[in-house]
DNA sequence: AAGTGACTGTGAAAAAAGTAACAATAAATC
DNA sequence: GATTTATTGTTACTTTTTTCACAGTCACTT
């Protein structure tokens, strides 16, 4: 099964919405319901959940527990992958903290950074190592998915290093965009779009 | 001028990049180049340009200076509009952090919190004021948009009560999806969601 | 000065994403 | 148990976004 990447997107945002429906100890919700929370169609959910085959079973709408595992069983691995922040500024920081109330397979197992004090501290719940014994670690702990958080200036220089070390997939959210060759899935985000984007349309509502 | 949205952050891309490209010294960029650095394709790049009425004029490229400036006249104020982060943890200092080289008209005049270590302090740049003097505040710096960087508990009370208080665009980057009244525009981040993301993409690329 | 090559700008076509409309079905109400 | 109401799954349609394809332009070469 091929999901368009939008699709994905939303069940992972579903997932988030419905575990907040758990614990409001809501047990069934209407496709309606789910979308108002995320601000979308309801068409759009049923449309969704409709790619990956789920129905709803009685007229109360979607199972709530029985959807949050469809769904990971479409979107998690089967075997958890295990996943890597390098980088541990503040937003490193932000970023691994997360990952505490997780709510998928993927598991943060270390951060790297090369300040000393830094290193070999749990910081924000995960053990940061320091980067030079990226590449050994990378195999002893199965990293497959690094989430880069460094100052702009090193991204590219590491981007390269970790994929020649193996990494398979990269959340950039650093200010540089970066090249992976293919076979490595790359995601970037640049906080600063997001920002112009609000003034954007902020500015042209007033019009 | 109505410009989709999909344009809208791909013009700050591009600014981003281009400004880039002045530290590199270059001054003039073919489509092909500017869109190979943000992996998108030429024609795309073209036809974004096209929209904002804005061409090459030699045979050099885009002029990198002028199309700076352009793409400032359509997503920037044309008066500098001004930010405020509220929530000063980790990634409230993130965030307030990428507002020092800035390379836009949006102006990060200050943030809040209620931890009273933080308060009336500068942090990452900006002085830190109490939440409790947000409204006071609002008005004396003229502040239009806010960065939502809380502990997601308090996103939905706070995100109600600073649309109360008069703000117009509300980026979230708390794991709470929110809702606000037509007029304000909100938009929201989830990392988590590009994380499952890559993962998702990881995994498929493996089969 | 005609030919070639490198790019651009854009109308037309294709693909992707989103929406509307509605038959089907279950539950609730009379 | 018939009628109304609520909600889903899905097909067909609409809109948005992206790509194709190509004519047009300049600069360089011969």
């Amino acid at each position: 099964m091929k999901l368009p990447g939008k699709t994905v997107e939303r069940l992972s945002e579903y997932r988030r919405t419905l575990l907040e429906c758990l614990n409001e100890k809501r047990n069934f919700i209407f496709s309606h319901d789910l979308a108002a929370r995320l601000h979308i169609t309801a068409v759009q959910v049923r449309r969704d959940l409709m790619l990956i085959g789920y129905s709803s079973v009685l007229r109360k709408g979607y199972d709530v527990r029985e959807l949050i595992d469809t769904i990971g069983k479409i979107i998690d691995s089967e075997l958890s992958m295990n996943v890597a922040v390098i980088g541990i500024g503040n937003l490193g920081r932000a970023v691994s903290g997360y990952f505490r109330g997780k709510r998928s397979k993927l598991n943060l197992v270390a951060s790297f950074d090369n300040d000393p004090q830094k290193v070999n501290k749990v910081i924000s719940g995960v053990k940061c190592y320091p980067y030079a014994d990226f590449e050994k670690l990378i195999h002893e702990l199965d990293i497959k998915i690094a989430i880069l958080t460094v100052p702009p200036e090193f991204a590219r220089e590491i981007a390269e290093e970790i994929v020649r070390f193996g990494i398979k997939g990269i959340l950039n959210f650093t200010t540089i965009s970066l090249n992976v060759p293919s076979g490595v899935y790359l995601e970037e985000y640049d906080m600063i779009t997001s920002i112009e984007k609000v003034a954007y349309f902020v500015k042209e509502n007033k019009l």
